[in-house]
Formats: C-alpha cells, structure tokens, sequence
DNA sequence: GGTAGACCTGGACGC
DNA sequence: GCGTCCAGGTCTACC
C-alpha cells in the first residue's frame, strides 16, 4: 500500500531529514546503507505499522506493508503532514534572508522545516532527553525508552513505536531509574506522562493553538525539565521562531562568529540574531557557521 | 532577578 | 584499570 501526499513548494525531504537529530532517535530510522528513511507508529486503534517515506516530485510517498482502511490512511497522511511540515510555508523568510551570504543556502535547499515527531508529547520527552548530555547518551535513551515501552509491529519485535502517556504513566520512577537510564529526567517525564494521561495537562492543543506564543511558551515552561533551551526548540518545533534555542554549541558558534572566540552570554546571542525578527530562531539554526567548533 | 551548586549517565581522556 | 571531566540544561536554595 502507498500513499502520495503532496508538499508545499519548495520541498526537499532531505533538508527535513536533516534539518536536526531526530532522525537518529527511535522510532525514526535513517539507513546509512540504503538511505531508508522510516517512522514506527501507532495509530489510535492501536495498530502499529512501519512508514517508508520516500521523496517524489509533488511531496512523499508513504509506503505500509499491509493494506490499509482509508480512515487509517488519512491518519497516516496526517500525522506525515505534520511530522514533514508539509504545509509550511517559508516564501517571506526566504525573502527576508536574500542578500544575506550565510543563508544564501536555504531557498536552494528548501530549508525551514524542522523534522518533528506526531505528537507533541514525543518531542517534549525527546527534548528534555537533550538536555545536559551528550547526543550518544539522547540516542540511547530514546532508544532504550521505545525498546522498553513501546508497542511492537505484530511478528517485529525489533520495530516498535514510541510509548504512549499511559505506558509510561504506569511505570514508575524506579524502573526509569535503574532500567531505562534515565537519570535525574525519570521524575520529569514521569510526571509529564501522568499529567498527559490524566487530562490535566491538555499537551496536544498547543500544536495548533491560537494562543499568542508567549502563552504558549509559559504553557510548556510549566512542565518540569523543559527551560529556556528546550522551550526554544519545542517553540521552533510549533513553528514559532521568535526564540533561539541558545545551548552551549550556540555560546561557542556566536563567540567565534562575532566575539573573536571571547565568552558570550545568551544576551550576547539574542543580540546578535535581533535584525531577522520573528524567524531570528530560524535564521539563528539554518545559519552557514563554517566554523566546526574544533 | 540573579546565581552557585547539585544532578544521572556514559564516553573521552590522562595517568 | 581507575579517576576526572563534561556534554546541544534545569531546578532549587539562597542572596
């Protein structure tokens, strides 16, 4: 079975592959050999089906195993829409950044979409998971975390989708700890998991929310583990840009950018990517440093 | 409101 | 082998 979903010009599943790690974390996979580009997920009846997506002329192709109903596969077409940004629309960011030699890349490449999970709780663990550790340690416990709680494809056990709040809500601290490696971030997804499944804290309607983005960005500062970098990234996630996801790899690429290698503060960084307004979070991420931070 | 210090883990590094 | 440091931060207590 193969779905075909279009995609707003310019398109270019690459960049979105590209455009940030989460290809590398279960359950995305990028085959380095192939070039196999997938996502395991679990759909609201609760089947879990392995997508293929591929890149044609108009948008992507999604192809599934087995046959599918068409109610399945317009929350499949869906869920890749929103995983791809299929329906975003840069043409203003693009115009604003003409003439500007370090972004002279992105209307050529079709950069802007940040690739992004199907819900929002997805990317909110995945993020904290970022957080004061290095990027082996996020790939393994996202990893560790789908092998461990996720729903497997029937008869592959070796591809599963990533846990859903309930999962996770029913374990407990102890196993996060000791099992899953979680560290210091077990209560923190432990709680966020609770809350989500409990109906106390409504995650999902923040990702076509009509609030204005400072709501928004309170509405996600609430939620423990998530600070001033991680709301920054689930902000550019939303398809918010007006904050910059400002981590200690920004502080080294300002500082030699425009500091002559000096130490910058995060002010320092806001200052720096003032001039591009509302896309400064974009602009700041698709920036040509060419500087490799060695 | 600003800022030390603690926090899990695992890989890199020096000895 | 062993100890130390620290990585794509955040929270809390304290001032």
């Amino acid at each position: 079975m193969k779905l075909e979903i279009a995609a707003k010009p310019p398109f270019s599943l690459h960049s979105v592959i590209h455009s940030h790690g989460w290809a590398r974390l279960a359950p995305f996979n990028l085959d380095d050999e192939t070039g196999e580009f997938s996502y395991v997920l679990e759909l609201e009846n609760q089947r879990v089906l392995k997508l293929i997506i591929e890149e044609i002329p108009d948008g992507v192709s999604v192809e599934i195993e087995d046959p599918i109903s068409k109610v399945e596969a317009n929350e499949i077409s869906e869920a890749v829409a929103w995983m791809l940004g299929l329906d975003q629309d840069f043409s203003e960011f693009y115009e604003l950044a003409r003439g500007e030699s370090k972004l002279e890349h992105i209307e050529r490449e079709a950069q802007g979409r940040i690739l992004r999970s199907p819900t929002l709780f997805e990317d909110t663990i995945k993020t904290i998971l970022t957080t004061n550790t290095a990027w082996s340690g996020t790939i393994r416990m996202a990893n560790t975390l789908v092998t461990q709680f996720g729903e497997a494809i029937p008869g592959d056990d070796t591809a599963k989708a990533f846990p859903n709040p309930d999962t996770i809500a029913e374990s407990d601290e102890k196993t996060l700890r000791e099992e899953t490696r979680l560290g210091y971030r077990s209560s923190y997804i432990l709680n966020l998991a609770r809350e989500v499944n409990s109906g106390t804290f409504d995650l999902e309607t923040l990702k076509d929310s009509d609030l204005p983005v400072e709501k928004v960005r309170d509405s996600l500062l609430s939620i423990k583990g998530v600070g001033n970098y991680a709301v920054a990234n689930l902000l550019m996630l939303l398809g918010h840009y007006s904050y910059l996801t400002i981590d200690s790899w920004a502080l080294k690429m300002v500082s030699h950018e425009w500091y002559g290698g000096e130490p910058v503060t995060p002010t320092e960084v806001e200052q720096a990517f003032e001039k591009w307004g509302d896309w400064k979070g974009l602009a700041y991420w698709l920036w040509d440093w060419s500087y490799d931070g060695e």
